[in-house]
DNA sequence: TTGTAGGCGTTATCAG
DNA sequence: CTGATAACGCCTACAA
């Protein structure tokens, strides 16, 4: 009474009909026809392997194959919210600094086969706040790259998912962020020791809370080394800005430089020796982040190296961590930060 | 017998506490009770403004702004197969050519409302196709940036869905290329006017599509301009790459170089420089791209550059139209190169 | 203009 | 161990 053909070729090539007409790939059901069992059986074997006998598992696992069978995320999501995706919200696409941050959570990310998802702000924070909320209805978790947004919005978000911060303290909600005083002390230090007197530092963005931290570290440092430290402000944290600081720079009368972030110090570097000051002789610049291409000037950049890489990769552990690790929840996480010395900071040389 | 309490009131308390109780987020079942319509008019509120009255349009938008309504993109992309995002595929994630590319394509992709997801194949061919498939499930449209898959799987990705490939030919698919012979023209000329009469080129990776492009405007230009052109092969296309190489620059006697990339060109003149080689008085370099950093160096360092941003912008354009746009499929897209001069060329000084 | 019903592809829960 | 069935949240004919 059984029918001798093998009804998988029949339905097999049933089914390619069906895919050329409408676009779309095959489905559970498909499989399900050709291996001949129920679609809830396919999708046991496909997702709980174990929960199906050896016979049933290759049957079904065959037929997946030969129909090129790919799941579909959208229906997978729908039920079980399993996205396997995490959403990175950055306040500027264009800040090199983002770009390590980027790496080292693609990186991790795609070794737990997670998948990023890409959004900015454009250094609003409402814009911000969209992008995040846009983000998170597809996403599992968050990582906030130093946000713009205040901090009870971003509790707000770390209340209905995953959320991690990086590059600023946020209360209640696990962050990463580089501790700047290893780096500094050892800046400061090797300043002092090369005989400089007053120190300037060039903040960055009123708003930003690395910027304060910063400031807050070379201020502790310089107190303790017993140097003058004086605040200069700079109109962005950009190269543009930097050279636009480069006049300050010079009527504050310092020896030696602390900037907000590498970009200022290459492009007051830039100005300065456009100006005819010599670096490191007449005047030392220290930048801070160790970007990309910070090693590309003459002299090579002095930098405070925060690990920004790794701060993306952690970032994307303790979202995995907070996911799937069930208990202990992740709270701040320092990372260490130590000082790159090059070519633009030394001895001061007074004619 | 109408109940005179407003239901709104009622049923809004009520979904908060559903709200509590599951951390889910409101439907447009939710929506509908508090708006007192029907759940497929919200829809079609939400969705398809116009086709609704103005007044249930008006207690529609009221209720789901109070319930901060949120579209769920998975239940909606279900049915409809819309997405709202786009897969970037890049070989290295570590490689600058690909931040610029990224810049534009994203700023392009949230102009229209649509978000990148990002995947990097590590160089390799195979995980790149891996890695492809699996974005273009979620994708609607799928970027390929200098894929190392060969010709027919990428015609096989877009026979499935839109692709758009940059920085590299593809017959039948649509590709966004930068054309090299006018910045290289202009490259050429003007070491000629300079007084160079034989040119090395740098190459890339042995497959690499744009390094035989660039290799073959090079020829064609010297060819042009009666100049002598040899080509040598680099270990990888990095700035140690670029150092690696200074030697074999060197026994080349050639007085002016071109390199695959910027990256390239950079190691190689920090090599030089640290030999003793005076750039450009001894050794001119001229580079490709023009990425971020490049004119950190001192001298800064002359390019061939690549619009890179525009590259990633069009190449989103151009899945729109694809996707949108309906009518005619477009092709390969040539964007113009130009040469930027900067210190790193020049005049040689015989001594 | 608005309501009704069925389906999109998966997973989870219950029976068998 | 496997089959049936009901969600998941939204969209879209079709009917009222």
């Amino acid at each position: 009474m059984t029918e001798p053909r093998t009804p998988d070729v029949a339905t097999e090539t049933e089914w390619a009909e069906k895919s050329r007409r409408r676009g779309t790939s095959a489905t559970i059901y498909d499989v399900a026809k050709v291996a001949g069992v129920h679609p809830s059986t396919v999708s046991r074997a496909l997702s709980n392997p174990g929960r199906v006998s050896a016979k049933t598992q290759k049957l079904v696992e065959d037929a997946a194959a030969r129909l090129h069978y790919q799941i579909n995320p959208f229906a997978r999501a729908l039920p079980t919210g399993k996205t396997s995706t995490f959403g990175l919200i950055v306040a500027d696409i264009t800040n090199p600094t983002f770009f390590d941050i980027l790496r080292g959570a693609q990186a991790a990310a795609s070794v737990r086969d997670y998948t990023l998802v890409l959004a900015e702000s454009a250094e609003s924070a409402v814009t911000e706040v969209t992008a995040a909320r846009r983000v998170m209805a597809t996403a599992e978790g968050l990582i906030l790259a130093s946000p713009r947004m205040d901090d009870d919005e971003i509790r707000a978000l770390a209340a209905d998912k995953p959320v991690v911060v990086i590059n600023r303290e946020v209360k209640g909600v696990p962050c990463v962020i580089p501790d700047v005083r290893k780096g500094i002390g050892e800046a400061v230090r090797s300043l002092a020791a090369a005989g400089h007197e007053k120190l300037a530092f060039v903040a960055g963005p009123p708003g930003s809370w690395m910027s304060a931290h910063r400031w807050a570290g070379m201020q502790a440092a310089c107190e303790w080394s017993r140097l003058q430290a004086v605040r200069l402000e700079s109109i962005k944290p950009t190269v543009d800005g930097g050279r636009l600081v480069a006049s300050d720079v010079l009527a504050g009368r310092a020896t030696a430089v602390l900037t907000y972030n590498d970009l200022l110090a290459i492009g007051l570097m830039q100005q300065l020796q456009a100006a005819g000051v010599v670096v490191p002789d007449q005047m030392s610049i220290v930048g801070f982040d160790d970007i990309f291409g910070a090693n590309f000037t003459s002299p090579p950049l002095t930098t405070v190296r925060s690990p920004l890489g790794e701060c993306g990769s952690r970032a994307v552990t303790q979202l995995l961590a907070l996911l799937h690790g069930g208990g202990a929840s992740p709270q701040t996480l320092w990372v260490e930060t130590e000082l790159v010395l090059r070519g633009s900071s030394g001895r001061l040389l007074t004619s």
